[in-house]
DNA sequence: ACCTGAACACCGTTCAAGT
DNA sequence: ACCTGAACACCGTTCAAGT
């Protein structure tokens, strides 16, 4: 109810377009990205709705901003990484950073519905993407399986996959599917439940029932590791790289 | 302005939820999901708003019908495909499913978000779902790998894969982002670029910028291609299956 | 320069009331 | 049984006005 002591600034410290941000993600972080309003973000910061109109032009461009603000926050982690010891070495260190921008995602489930929603490309996911693709031309990929591979990747290259369905409705604790499946679906959906009876989802970092940690993993090696058989087999035929 | 005539049924025959959820699937197919609100899908059938809530209990449900709609389409599609020769053929069938249904998709392309808003699952996404688990299954693979197949697939399986930007906005026509590389991004975005001058995405059926059909099949058979030699290794390390 | 009050044009939805 | 009018609680946003 009361508004909650801000990140060091105080309640009355001048209004910008950095503080405005800054609110509006941890607005959509604690309660989800429905619950981030107008009126709900000037009232966490203090002040009459209509006063946010002097910092951005509308809520479009909030959008735009914590976009921007989570993909930096992805572009600090991945720069921490560095280069990979070889060129050749692409594969792991594309591996790592892709991970990497996944456990930022992890702090801000809100993210991927609004990253995939936003219709103009901003520079930080340029960014990210262009070091994407450098990685895998100096490691030695053709520019034409580069964009194949930024293609084929597709949000999985920023460390999501949008799930299908999501069982448990998002944030919230739901009832257990294996138990709905176990009930009565058996035979109306003989495969499916079998799948589910044998796995266990439970207890890890997810982003959605179909978005866990060992199935992105499995999905992102799946789509690596063709890749990485597709440029040995063009190596093959036009051998012209030094060996190390 | 006037409302259109029906398809066949007349303006005044008695609403009935069948009929509110064809004219919000067409309301949506020309004008985009952001169109479709409950106003306006009562002006469609000469009626008042809250004569829909007689019909349907509230929005949300009608977003569950048309995604319905859409996927019994693809259901109904699909099956005229046929079971394949063999079971072994499961590759061949599974990319004939998944390119069908992105078929149908192509004509509802606001079918893929709504597809993801949806927090619990249909009987129809369960039933395409149970039919592609059962081609994988039968064409020998473990259930875990069929499993795994399912995740790494994800939107893949429905035909679609969501974009993660899409420089021309949707269904508007907008400024050539090759252009714009061009122009001033060279040197800040140079492996980007290199990929935005080699591409020409032009003409061809697309869900939008990052899913145009060449990048769509490239995606979809690196992924099947994979699943086959983890299965092949598999089928290796315990050969017991009958020679055909 | 920065913030506000009042108001507008939209939403989805409820509910008592009409036929 | 089926539809409606009036009304409510929300949105994002404009604009003239305050300090």
């Amino acid at each position: 109810m009361a508004p909650r002591a801000g990140s060091r600034t105080d309640r009355h410290t001048p209004l910008s377009k950095d503080r405005v941000l800054r609110a509006a993600v941890s607005i959509a972080d604690e309660g989800g990205i429905a619950s981030l309003t107008m009126r709900r973000l000037a009232q966490e910061l203090g002040v009459e709705a209509m006063s946010l109109y002097y910092h951005v032009a509308d809520k479009d461009k909030v959008l735009d901003g914590i976009v921007d603000i989570v993909v930096n926050e992805i572009n600090a982690r991945v720069g921490e990484i560095g280069a990979p010891s070889s060129p050749a070495d692409w594969k792991a260190a594309v591996r790592r950073r892709i991970l990497a921008a996944r456990e930022v995602l992890l702090g801000h489930p809100w993210a991927p519905g609004v990253i995939e929603s936003r219709t103009n490309m901003s520079p930080a996911v340029l960014r990210y993407f262009d070091a994407l693709g450098g990685l895998l031309r100096e490691g030695g990929l053709s520019a034409d399986l580069v964009h194949h591979a930024m293609h084929a990747l597709g949000s999985r290259a920023l460390g999501f996959t949008q799930e299908l369905f999501d069982p448990n409705g998002g944030d919230e604790v739901g009832p257990d599917v294996a138990a709905i499946m176990r009930a009565q679906m058996a035979d109306e959906y003989p495969y499916l439940t079998e799948i589910v009876m044998g796995a266990s989802h439970n207890g890890e970092a997810t982003l959605g029932w179909c978005d866990d940690q060992v199935e992105f993993e499995f999905g992102l090696d799946l789509i690596l590791d063709g890749l990485e058989r597709l440029h040995d087999r063009a190596e093959l035929r036009r051998p012209d790289s030094s060996a190390s």
